[in-house]
DNA sequence: TTGCTGGATGCTGTATACAGGATACATGAA
DNA sequence: TTCATGTATCCTGTATACAGCATCCAGCAA
């Protein structure tokens, strides 16, 4: 007899309330000027107030939420300093996965990735919200190929704080195809095996993301 | 009248549980065999669970702590795979701090980082603590001199494992004089300005301190 | 002895209770 | 009206209570 274990990893009421809290920032369920109110957050779920605590402490603690002053939590403004400093954390963890990956050589690896991507690009009439959804599944599914846990951690830290930024918000006005469609251009770059050529085409792209979004702060603004 | 604001970061108490176990942790009052009960602690601290639940919950969060499958939270074991991926990590982030500090070439600060390199690096009778103590905070003025506050969490929460782990440091066979000495050629690549280079001199060092590592667990095992 | 079964115990996760600080509002004085 | 002061209310942080899962151990059967 062999039954699979269904000890899964330990699941928490506060995990739940984590997912379900990041889904609606995402969707704009929760916007940046709705206070977040234990009781009130508790009362909805039907469930007490401590794992919703917990859950909302460890968003304050990633950096995506902040105490209102007014009591409550708020979604974290971002200032445009801060915005340059967090693309350039997004250069050093991603362009780290680069190196690594161009340094494996692995084509198998390569095309799954070249395959994710086509699909993940082929979008009609992509919303922000769709197109912030995709580009994020396919820098992800890069840094899942890389196979470094830390690094992927990281990465989904910096890419939650963007969510509760609305980091999607401010490309409301550039040009999405541009931006979606060169991604397979890295992948190419990867298979060439050269570490530092990886490391500058991810850096670039990365830099080419930050000119999009500075741009579409000032269209918007 | 001029009196300034008493209004710090809000401090709760999980914080001061926190700030304890991670000084425990680093000082060994706390070992790898050391079950900690949520209660015990509670009692021994004289304050109720629920902070010290908080405080458990971050590191496990960080990676510090994992449950022990009989109740209690443990310190994380780290295989040799994962150690590399960690220092793979510490690559990427100061890495990218080098590059950065490289392009500002800005020769006040770095004087001042040789001052403090200077200073740090005149141990007596290090003892292996004293060293990660002094490492540490060597590799992390160079973090806040390159003014990213991301990437100065990322490099708190990397050391944090770390440390958690008798990482970076702990490695009681190996020339402890060796490896502390090579950060002052550090700076000196970063006053050329050359970024690449930059990066290159940070990875290597930070690969030093990996192949020590590993060694050390070879003489000592 | 070895192996199984049931109960006791330990520790957690969740709910609830309670007290304090902060804000907002209302009331009254200038 | 405008400003200051007292008060009510909100919301949090911390403490405590409670129920359940998991482990461990004792006792019994083979």
């Amino acid at each position: 007899m062999a039954l699979k274990s269904i000890k899964t990893q330990r699941r928490r009421l506060a995990d739940d309330v984590y997912d379900q809290l990041v889904e609606a920032i995402i969707n704009r369920t929760i916007g940046p000027d709705d206070r977040l109110i234990q009781e009130t957050l508790a009362s909805e779920l039907g469930i007490s107030r401590t794992p919703v605590r917990e859950a909302l402490l460890r968003l304050e603690q990633e950096g995506v939420l902040r105490v209102a002053n007014s009591g409550g939590f708020r979604l974290t403004k971002i200032t445009e300093a801060e915005t340059l400093e967090l693309y350039q954390a997004r250069a050093a963890i991603e362009g780290q996965a680069a190196r690594i990956l161009a340094a494996h050589k692995d084509e198998g690896q390569l095309q799954k990735l070249r395959d994710l991507i086509t699909k993940a690009e082929d979008l009609k009439n992509p919303t922000t919200q769709d197109y912030f959804v995709a580009n994020r599944s396919i820098h992800r599914a890069f840094m899942e190929a890389a196979g470094n846990r830390f690094l992927l951690e990281m990465f989904d830290v910096i890419w939650g704080r963007g969510m509760a930024f609305h980091l999607f918000a401010a490309i409301e006005n550039t040009d999405i195809a541009k931006s979606l469609g060169n991604h397979i251009a890295l992948v190419d770059v990867l298979a060439t095996g050269d570490r530092t050529a990886a490391l500058e085409a991810f850096t670039n792209h990365i830099q080419d993301g930050f000119d999009l979004h500075v741009e579409g702060i000032r269209k918007s603004g």
